[in-house]
DNA sequence: TGTACATCAGTGAACGCGCGTTCACTGATGTAC
DNA sequence: TGTACATCAGTGAACGCGCGTTCACTGATGTAC
């Protein structure tokens, strides 16, 4: 605990870390500003110091998953390199060790009901988030003669949901689900195959 | 309202259709016991002479659904006729079309929290649901090669995630996510590409 | 067909609970002189 | 360096609310004779 004086120190963050792993524990609608505030050590009512209420708690916890994940997502894209190819196969990896490195973070962010559109503040980062992967898509689709390529955006949905599905039903614990692969395998070999129908992977690597 | 008398008729029914109503509306853990029993124009207390309680007919809810669901997978896959390739992917459009006219039957199955395992009988019934894709996919594997043929759970569950994520990210209004296709598109395209993936469907077509 | 009675499916009042939110307050911190 | 005072960040009591659940009850239905 630190400094048992009578001001916590950094209560805002300490308020959004007790969101978090409630959030994670319990879903979205099963957190409570309450609990968050007890777990901080501190009054339900004190929050109202820092968030105008509930929702804006779960907003905030949004909005730093979305930076978060934005940057893990231009991490990994690295402007293309080493290849078109490489660089979007890493989004891919990046979005899964994203949602298992950050469970609480992704909740709020895709579970939470919490809309982008809340605050121009949270659109703008959840928008450059996914803008990674369709900017990926879009550099990739290049490389598809034009006469046969899909919309980029297209398939940069189709990635999306696939990586979504997987760590919904194969990496949480989910309904009773027993995930037969690691999801990590899950995700590559769907992408790989996924690529191969596109015509960017060889058929036989 | 019909008979507006002392007893409700099949007031279990009617629970059980309100539940799913606010499941859908409110999310799993925004529904309410009293609000389903105000829905049905009945005493919370009423709710007792059916139900042991609030998760129970949630879970009544998931049954019902998952019942519904095996027989629509079922029905689409048809023992694998005209020919493997067009039942597997009857069932994906299949799943997609349950997803759509049973919101909240899905919600309860797959968002709600409870456990296949809770009882065998929900086990039994949602084993044979997700069984038929399984099914499927085995029948389809048979046409790829042995030495590049991935195991058919592996590839059911790529299908099963892809369908999933689509669901969730795309079909419904989610998190301000406008979808720039129809849902339908969206899945048809994507297994159309991870089918070529796999070498089960020509190329160019 | 009529009556007595058991069973069934609801009522409605009550409970204890934790919630989100408000309010006047007070202790701690920072700053001006 | 010391003091006065403004501001900040908490407290704690209170509120009204809806929840899930229990209980003794009662009206409606079904059945035996």
């Amino acid at each position: 605990m630190g400094k048992r004086g009578y001001h916590h120190g950094n209560l805002r963050e300490a308020l959004v870390a007790g969101c978090l792993s409630l959030i994670e524990k319990r879903g979205p609608t099963g957190f409570t500003l309450s609990e968050a505030a007890r777990e901080a050590g501190v009054t339900p009512a004190a929050v109202y110091r820092h968030f105008e209420g509930r929702e804006d708690l779960i907003a905030d916890a949004a909005l730093q998953g979305y930076a978060i994940f934005a940057e893990a997502m231009e991490d990994a894209y690295a402007d293309g390199k080493p290849s078109d190819l490489a660089a979007f196969e890493a989004t891919g990896r990046a979005y899964l060790a994203f949602a298992n490195k950050y469970p609480g973070h992704y909740v709020a962010m895709f579970e939470s009901g919490i809309s982008i559109q809340r605050t121009p503040e949270l659109n703008k980062v959840a928008t450059r988030a996914l803008g990674v992967l369709e900017t990926a898509a879009v550099a990739l689709s290049q490389h598809i003669p034009v006469d046969k390529r899909p919309p980029p955006q297209m398939f940069a949905a189709h990635i999306w949901a696939l990586s979504h599905g997987v760590v919904e039903l194969f990496a949480r614990g989910s309904p009773g689900t027993k995930s037969p692969f690691p999801p990590e395998d899950l995700l590559e070999t769907g992408i790989g195959i996924y690529l191969r129908g596109l015509g960017l992977v060889p058929p036989d690597q």
